[in-house]
Parts: C-alpha cells; sequence; structure tokens
DNA sequence: GCGTTACGGTAACATTCGTTACGGAAAGAG
DNA sequence: CTCTTTCCGTAACGAATGTTACCGTAACGC
C-alpha cells in the first residue's frame, strides 16, 4: 500500500462542514462546493469520498443523529433519577445556546431536505421513531404508576413542544431566550405532574 | 390604456404554485420555472409580476400568512366560548388531513428558506409574534384568573407542542395520525386545565 | 377599422450547479 | 533510489439556474 487517509476521520470532517453551511448559508447554498470551502479543501476531495451529493448528505444527516444519541445517553446516564433524566434530555432537545441553536438551524435544513429524498426522509422517520421511543421509555420510567397509552401519549406531546421550541428559538432567538425555553419545560413538565 | 390583466390574481395564483412546488417538490426544487409550470404559464409572466425570485417567495410567505390568519379568525367568531376558540384555533396549526400536511410542509420550507433570506426571516419573526399575541390573548380569555405571565408561558408551550407535532406530522403522516395529534391536543389543553 | 400600448411567451445570457476525467505529487515497497 | 500505487487538486463538461432582452399579439381608445 501506499499512503492511507483516514477516511472516516475525513468523513466526519465533511459532514461537520455540511452542518456548518446549513447552518451559517441555509440550504438553498448547500452545493458541494460551499461544503468543500468550509471542509477547507475542494470538490476533488468530497467526491472521491462519497459518490454524490446525496450520499454527502446522507451521511451528514446519520452522523448528526449518533452524534445527538451519544450526547443523549450520556445525559441519561448522569442522571440521578428518572425525572431528572427526562427533563435533562428534553432540555438538550432545545436551542438554548449558540451551538443548539445552531443545531436547530441544521435540523430544520435536514428535514426540509427529506422532504425531497425519499433517503432522507426515511433516515428522518427512523430517527424519530427512535427519539419517541426514548421518550416514552423515559416517561414510563418517571411516572411508573400510568397506563402504557397515557406515558405514550405525553411523551410524544413533550416532544412535539420541545421540537417546536426550538425551531421557534432558532428562527428567532432575541424572542425565546434560554431562560423562556427552561420555563416552558417546567411549567409543562409541572402540568404533566412530571416535575421532580 | 390597453388590456388590462388582474395583476393581484396573477399575483395570487403564481404564491399557490409556490406552496404546491414547496408541497410536492422541495426547497431545492423551487425554480422559477417549476412555479411558472405549476402555475400554468411560463417563466416570463412569473418574472414580469415580480422583480426577482426573492419577491416572489417574499409574496407568496405573505399570502400564506394572510390566509391563515383568515382561517383564524373565523374559527375564532365560530367559536361558542374561549376555551372552545383556544382549541379551534391551536387545532388548525396541526397537520390533521392532507392539507393541512401539505400546509405544514410549506411552513417548514419557508422557514428553511428564511435562514437564508433576511427578508423572509423578518416576516417570519412578525408573523410569530403575533401568532404568540394571539395566543396569548386566548389564553387569557379561557383563564381570566391566570396571572399574565402564567398565560404567557402556556400560550407559547401550547404553540411549540402544536407546531412540533405538525412538523412530526407532516414528515411521517402515518405515525402521527389525525386522531394522535387530536389526543395530544386534549392531553395537553386538560393538563393545564384549559380543557371544557 | 386602425393605431397604440401593455401583455406575456420565446429565447438567449452569464453563472453556478453536480459530476467526471485527468494529472501531478506524495508515500510506501523493494 | 526507483517504481508503483493511492490520494486529491485542477479543470472541464453538460445541465439547470436566475435574469434580461426581444418581439409577436391581443385588446382598448379613437
Amino acid at each position: 500500500m501506499s499512503r492511507t487517509a483516514d477516511r472516516p476521520a475525513q468523513e466526519e470532517a465533511l459532514s461537520r462542514a455540511v452542518w456548518d453551511v446549513l447552518a451559517q448559508q441555509g440550504l438553498e447554498r448547500l452545493t458541494v462546493r460551499a461544503v468543500a470551502t468550509a471542509a477547507g479543501c475542494t470538490t476533488g476531495l468530497v467526491m472521491h469520498r462519497f459518490p454524490n451529493r446525496r450520499a454527502l448528505l446522507r451521511h451528514a444527516r446519520e452522523l448528526l443523529h449518533e452524534t445527538s444519541r451519544r450526547r443523549v445517553e450520556a445525559l441519561e446516564a448522569a442522571a440521578g433519577s428518572p425525572r431528572e433524566a427526562l427533563r435533562a434530555v428534553l432540555r438538550q432537545g432545545m436551542a438554548i445556546d449558540a451551538e443548539s441553536i445552531n443545531g436547530s438551524v441544521v435540523w430544520i435544513g435536514f428535514l426540509a431536505a427529506a422532504f425531497a429524498d425519499d433517503e432522507l426522509i426515511e433516515i428522518h422517520r427512523r430517527n424519530n421513531g427512535l427519539w419517541r421511543q426514548r421518550l416514552e421509555r423515559l416517561v414510563r420510567a418517571a411516572a411508573p404508576e400510568w397506563p402504557a397509552a397515557r406515558a405514550a401519549t405525553v411523551a410524544v406531546a413533550l416532544g412535539a413542544m420541545v421540537e417546536g421550541a426550538a425551531a421557534f428559538a432558532a428562527a428567532d432567538p432575541a424572542a425565546y431566550p434560554a431562560d423562556l425555553q427552561e420555563e416552558l419545560l417546567g411549567a409543562t413538565l409541572t402540568a404533566y405532574g412530571l416535575a421532580d
């Protein structure tokens, strides 16, 4: 063999470049050239790592999910109680600092792109289903006395509220500051009887 | 003068074509030619009605807001009680049939486009602020005994839940059917003590 | 009926897109 | 040191984009 490039590391760097472009320039300017520029390389490397643009987006979407899954599992493991775990996991889905605001913008960009790409929408649905299952499990642990149907409904309601709040905050951070979002989460958990 | 074209009607038809393309092909395929084809004309008419593509998108976005505002006000006027009005207004924000699912897809498309267009994001923020004020007013009417801060928080929480649920349903209608969304709304209103 | 004027379709423009092909260069094998 | 193999930047391709210019045409005033 000759020189060996660290392909996984390059693929991850390119995926992060996809996130950057999506966060700072939007879906319409998410071109192969823009990604290459953001990654500090040329289109040559991009097209040698991925067969085409769609595969690049798919990889970036999968890696985004994987990253957030790892973060969520760490939060869950670090939590002192089921209700603490539920709150922490929901909280990380909101857009409460510059990084998570960027994350929400990227999330919305991928969602919009998915409507024009069957494979992206498939990835979205699978990940959303896993997210829903996770929330359901956390709610069941936080309220063991509830019937299963109640836990399922409340889990989706909580997930939807967090997702919507993150979208609001991503589009207008000044109007939806961090403390407002924290208050939303606290009020909602309290309303459902899931606060500490 | 010579022949007089019904410019407002044409502009509305073109805006509706923008919605159609956004709903059926996604933001990435939202081109001037695609809009013209969907409207049954050529790019010539489009570019004679709007100075450029961005102005076309802006008009379509404004008209979308105006349309939904009228629908919401009709629901509000037809409601028999403040709580009925609140529920009806929130319900119409969800994606419970083919038309409202399309509406949610379009809404997400415009939001994603707004991140790359200062004027679009400005329109979004203004409309979102009006939507927030409306919900706040409806919540105050539905729970007159609440302090203002409580009403404001709950209004945003309700709006975020509806928006998130609509996004979930738009991306995966089979996993988030109409009755599930109705149940989400009912459970959330009940949790806040705002159900009938 | 005729001339004028706005209307909008046609076609072209430069630019940018995704993708492909090529070639120079760097690193390991012998 | 040399040969070989992999890596990736360069440059080009055709297609598609937003936008502009042009021109036939249909309707209205007279």
